[in-house]
RNA sequence: GGGCUCGUAGCUCAGUUGGUUAGAGCGCGUCCCUGAUAAGGACGAGGUCACAAGUUCGAAUCUUGUCGGGCCCA
């Protein structure tokens, strides 16, 4: 018996595959890659789409510093799954990879390294290393995001730092100024002290801090006046209440500002046998007084703030006098409502400032200290000693009120973690609301993003405009040396020389040495072949200090890629993916540069993914045990893996991940790859024959399920939603093909004489599905996908000779016809698969090929066609109708028939031939057939 | 504090214009198979749809608020 049973396994039609189980990605994937490299995949895509239309993806350039994170790693996978998807789709899909190699960061990170010696190091020394660092880590990112499978043009990518580049966005300022929007101007900005330069908006980090505030007590210059306008009778001294949390900008407080609108209270109270009125918002009276209490506060009189306009008042320690002003921004939140306004200090304090006519002093060097015009025992102190001092001044005047601890939010230098402060600087502009051609770039920018791009999600149109909305002039200066200098010169008046022919004579120089020119060369030799006249002689000039805003650079790649590189790229460019925070970033600082110099957008589309937190969702730090560090998750499962798995999360908002999480998703990979396998280990014999397949048969239900397929997944990608694309993927394998058809069709593959038609039709149907699910895949799985490819015998007519599964097309529908009948057959195979888990449970049938499903006779005309599937998709022996039955029953036939030795099928017409007496009759012919 | 945004089973996601006992896959548990075998199959247990009010005959779905998360600002 045993021996027969070995024999007749030897009979079998088994699954084989020289496709391995296991992936072991970490492994292969870089054979793969030098595979792809040696063969020039990128270039012969882009030589077989040579005719096709152009889908240009730019790609945002990341800092040129550090390993790659799971951040650059979810950005370059989402944007390399979207163009291979165009790619299969028939666009020509180049893909230019870009760096952002200038800024702080890196400036930062070489002063570090160098310690002491970066001091006394020339701007030209520091621009080399510098350089040379950017240069490292581009290339080191570049190898990373290339073992990533993320295919493009990685031999020939955009550096901001190359000459060209910078050339290239020197002609984009060159525009800016000829529209005339740049304009220098003393502000107020946010000063890094330990790194002695403006800063950005972006380059600010909020950390809550704890400051000590005062309340202090402004006596009104002329008291009598003051006391008599208001019929105040009271020998007391009157005084106007601030609060601040930053003492050491008093010495620079010009004025007070107060809302006109809100109700503000004289409070009368005695202290130390004196009495005194002081100002505060009514509402603000019971809290400011219990700051200090037991003085028995009463309010003598309240009066609108528009009433206290004009009223001068002493400024406590510099001899001066200052004035209440009106401020729309004033509230009753925090502190007396009444707002220490010092507009060489903070942004609304300059706007005010502005306002009113009120000097933007600063008397605050660009090392933070004290300048000479302020009091001598300020002067040479650091501001941060300043806080102590002013208090101690105040307090010996008596104009302290209270002292308080406050925790607050305060901005911060984003590298050096330290608080910046606010200092009136001469910094040159991007004017937002001068108009060009009759209408502002603030205006234009938002009709723009209102009319002529798209968002997804929609809710980016809102969130950009926004911020567009409420920016203030772009300031683009840097008083660094790491950078593209702003091509400005000064005569010996001061004047500046800012021309748009000035400044394309210095980008042609360059073009051609780099902007270490402008340390290198003289201004005449920088303005060769450009005549500046007489007011500007040229061995006379002096050359700006300040540098680009690297958002410049960056905002102008539109001109350095995409323009400098057509045709084979083109203007605008179709897509703009990148993570949510660059709506304020590179969306906007791209958009700005364009319209100020082109007047278009360089995008159409602009699509934003969300941010990699923690598996509880929040956002994660490198020393948190859940930190995935992407280069060693790689390293350790391999690339497709966590391609897949990114391609899994919906990326619309915040996406979970964490080691564990990465580790678990391998199940997933797993069933992909072993369903692929599956479908190609019983196509070893397929012949390649081709059938038309009736709609009553699984194989016609699964052509049909495959249509379905195709044009979920297809509709899935067409709308970025790649997570429904891996979906629609991953069940149809585990569910149709695992559960349903593969499991059905084993009976006939295995046991089918060879060249049985319904054998072959099953062949044909699972390599229609394989070519299918593997095209539709290769997006994802770049590795695994090309891997699959190779196996699969037979490839169709055309794409036969590619050598990688990337070069082919996406696959179409075959518009498979749909049977009535499928809907009764799965619900009947739900009941019938109950009715085995109760047969085995409760009389340990516990294989369903010793059962038979008797199919009532009212079905047998819809369902009869169906044939052997109709016991194959529940996996019994045998199936047969009978018309006293209503519902579809399972009956155990152990003790009824035999059970075919090969086929395992318990049936009847197992027996009937003597020679194999324990063989059904599909069998014996099977076995025949084979000599 | 402001703008935008997210919150459905352990995990990743579906839930169309508000309408029957809220679905899928995975994971988990139990069992089966041992001819996809470091695979495969069946069954099952898991959710007060963040919370609270409101609109409605009826809300995961609409409104408001609260709580919690994220990005960007202040």
């Amino acid at each position: 018996m045993s021996s027969d049973k070995k024999v007749y396994k030897e009979t079998l039609n088994l699954p084989q595959t020289s496709f391995p189980m296991e992936a072991k990605l970490v492994m292969n994937e870089p054979v793969r890659l030098k595979k792809w490299q040696d063969m020039g995949l990128y270039q012969r895509l882009l030589e077989s789409r040579r005719n096709a239309p152009k889908f240009i993806l730019h790609d945002g350039p990341p800092f040129a510093n550090g390993d790659i994170h799971m951040g650059h790693l979810t950005n370059k996978t989402l944007k390399d799954v979207i163009l291979r998807y165009k790619s299969l789709a028939g666009f020509s899909t180049p893909y230019v990879p870009g760096w952002d190699c200038h800024g702080l960061p890196i400036e930062h990170k070489i002063q570090q390294d160098l310690g002491k010696a970066f001091r006394e190091m020339g701007a030209i020394e520091v621009r080399r290393k510098c350089y040379e660092y950017a240069e490292k880590y581009s290339d080191i990112q570049s190898q990373q995001f290339q073992r990533l499978g993320i295919l493009g043009d990685w031999s020939n990518p955009y550096l901001t730092m190359k000459p060209e580049y910078e050339a290239n966005t020197l002609e984009v300022f060159a525009r800016v100024v000829e529209n005339g929007l740049v304009y220098k101007q003393l502000k107020t900005v946010p000063w890094s002290i330990a790194n002695q330069t403006a800063l950005a908006d972006a380059e600010l980090e909020y950390q809550d801090v704890e400051d000590q505030t005062v309340f202090v007590e402004f006596p009104v210059a002329n008291p009598g006046a003051f006391k008599a306008r208001f019929d105040l009778r009271l020998n007391a001294r009157v005084s106007l209440m601030i609060w601040t949390t930053t003492p050491w900008t008093l010495p620079a407080n010009l004025a007070i500002a107060v809302h006109p609108q809100i109700d503000y209270a004289f409070v009368k109270y005695l202290k130390n046998e004196h009495w005194y009125i002081t100002v505060v918002a009514a509402d603000l009276v019971e809290k400011v007084f219990t700051k200090s209490p037991g003085l028995q506060p009463s309010v003598v009189r309240t009066v609108k703030g528009e009433e206290l306009g004009g009223i001068d008042y002493q400024h406590p320690f510099v001899d001066r006098i200052g004035k209440v002003v009106m401020a729309d921004y004033v509230t009753t939140t925090d502190g007396t409502g009444l707002v220490h306004t010092a507009p060489g200090h903070g942004e609304e304090d300059y706007e005010t400032g502005i306002r009113h006519g009120l000097e933007i002093y600063c008397p605050v060097l660009p090392n933070g200290r004290f300048d000479s015009t302020t009091p001598n025992w300020l002067t040479g102190q650091s501001v941060w000693d300043g806080n102590k001092l002013v208090v101690e001044k105040l307090r010996e005047l008596g104009v302290l009120f209270a002292e308080e601890k406050y925790v607050h939010s305060y901005p911060h230098d984003w590298r050096s973690k330290t608080p910046i402060i606010f200092r009136a600087t001469e910094q040159w502009f991007v004017a937002l609301d001068k108009p060009i051609g009759g209408m502002t770039l603030r205006e234009r920018a938002l009709q723009t993003v209102k009319e002529q791009c798209r968002f997804i999600p929609d809710w980016g149109r809102a969130r950009i405009s926004g911020m567009l909305e409420s920016r203030p002039d772009w300031c683009i200066s840097r008083q660094r040396s790491w950078g593209l200098p702003i091509p400005v010169f000064y005569n010996e008046k001061n004047q500046p020389l800012l021309t748009p022919e000035s400044v394309r004579a210095v980008a042609k120089v360059f073009r051609e040495s780099g902007s270490d020119a402008w340390y290198t060369h003289t201004p005449a030799r920088l303005l060769e072949g450009y005549d500046p006249g007489p007011d500007f002689p040229k061995d006379k000039l002096r050359k700006e200090k300040d540098i680009f805003d690297v958002w410049f650079e960056s905002g102008s790649s539109w001109m350095g890629v995409l323009k400098a590189r057509e045709p084979q790229l083109h203007f605008p460019a179709d897509l703009y993916l990148e993570g949510s925070d660059q709506h304020r970033g590179w969306f906007q600082l791209s958009l700005l540069p364009a319209l100020a110099a082109v007047g278009q957008p360089p995008f159409k589309n602009v699509l934003t993914h969300g941010f990699i937190v923690g598996p509880d969702g929040k956002k994660i730090s490198k020393s948190d045990k859940n930190y995935v560090t992407a280069v060693q998750e790689v390293n350790r499962h391999g690339a497709d893996l966590l391609r897949l798995f990114v391609c899994q999360l919906d990326f619309e908002g915040d996406m979970a991940a964490s080691p564990k999480m990465i580790q678990e998703f391998g199940d997933k990979y797993r069933k992909l790859r072993n369903t692929l396998r599956y479908l190609l280990s019983n196509l070893y014999d397929y012949d390649g024959s081709t059938f038309d397949v009736p709609a009553d048969s699984l194989d016609g239900w699964m052509l049909f399920e495959l249509d379905q397929l195709v044009q979920e997944t297809t509709e899935a990608y067409e709308s970025y939603t790649l997570h429904k694309a891996f979906r629609a993927l991953h069940d149809f394998c585990a569910v149709q093909i695992s559960s349903i058809y593969g499991n059905a069709m084993k009976d006939r593959l295995y046991c089918d004489p060879p060249g049985s038609l319904l054998r072959r039709r099953c062949q044909y149907v699972m390599h229609k599905t394989l070519i299918i699910l593997t095209k539709l895949l290769s997006p994802m799985i770049v590795f695994t996908a090309d891997e699959v490819w190779e196996h699969i015998p037979h490839k169709p007519e055309g794409e036969k000779d590619l050598p990688s599964v990337h070069l082919t097309s996406l696959p179409r529908g075959m518009n498979a016809p749909k049977s009535e009948a499928w809907s009764l057959l799965f619900e009947l195979r739900e009941e019938v698969l109950l009715q085995l888990d109760r047969l085995k449970k409760e009389q340990g049938v516990n294989k369903a090929l010793d059962a038979e499903v008797i199919y009532p006779g009212k079905f047998k005309s819809r369902l009869a066609g169906f044939g052997v599937d109709l016991e194959d998709i529940v996996g019994c022996g045998y199936h047969s109708f009978d018309d006293s039955l209503d519902r579809v029953t399972v009956v155990d036939r152990r003790q009824v028939y035999r059970s075919c030795a090969r086929s395992w099928k318990r049936r009847p017409d197992v027996g009937q031939d003597p020679q194999y007496p324990d063989l059904s009759a599909r069998d014996v012919q099977a076995v025949r057939s084979r000599t």
